[in-house]
DNA sequence: GAAGACATTGACGTTAACGTCAATGTCTTC
DNA sequence: GAAGACATTGACGTTAACGTCAATGTCTTC
């Protein structure tokens, strides 16, 4: 089972010491120790993964940190009307991320109009002073 | 032709003042004025539209103005080497948004487990003491 | 013509998300 | 055992994206 040290991480994942621990301030992952030293598992990797996606997507850390809130939710001991609220923010989630879908598709449509319009330029003549 | 004062715009839009104020000092409009007073056309509008649907999709305001400029580059004065400069800016952000929009489709996969699961234990009897 | 309603331009304040730097500790290596 | 390499915890700094407030102007309305 793999582990890593706070720097391996990071230079796997393309970000500094000072973000990952900023993150774990913030409450948004728990590494092990080992001493003072930090000890990050596949679990705290993935789990990292998560919230670079997240910040990929343009979320605030405390969004982030709701979705993973969700997302290692345990339904075992939960009530059944805890599970209808977790439901419920799940569903509000998944209609934000549609309306995002929608805006991206729109902004890619307009970057193939704008693409297009280029090309035809290009491709009038080769040159004006032929 | 309709015509907006800051107040009328920025309640159809559901922002400030302030930020419309604070974008057009990024230069990212730059409406007429009747005196002192800002006038903003559909135009201005539906530039607003579009800075604010870049929020939506997590861009920085830098990156929004890029976009921006992309998007009203006027083609007819360019030489062919602008044109195609352009167009690399045009696939760049292309590739980014298809990225994105990957990322979300994931979240998206990632809900809808999580939805299933809640589902699932709701599903298995209506209560225990039954 | 005084009172509101709306506008303007500073300018300073605030929050999120880190960067940076200092002081200190531990572990290897020559 | 001194030197690097890597780690730690503060703590203060920085930037983006506005919020807020003061001072002032204009325009309507009673």
């Amino acid at each position: 089972m793999k582990l890593w040290t706070i720097s391996e991480l990071c230079s796997e994942l393309g970000i500094t010491t000072r973000t990952i621990r900023f993150y774990e301030d913030k409450g948004l992952l728990t590494p092990e120790r080992l001493g003072a030293n930090r000890i990050y598992s596949y679990k705290d990797k993935a789990r990292m993964q998560l919230i670079l996606r997240g910040k990929r997507l343009g979320f605030a850390l405390d969004e982030i940190k709701e979705y993973i809130d969700l997302y290692d939710a345990d339904l075992g001991p939960m009530q059944r009307e805890q599970i209808n609220f977790l439901l419920e923010r799940v569903k509000e989630r998944r209609v934000a991320l549609i309306k995002q879908q929608n805006d991206l598709q729109e902004m890619l449509r307009e970057l193939t109009l704008i693409e297009d319009e280029c090309q035809g330029m290009l491709n009038v003549r080769p040159t004006v002073k032929g």
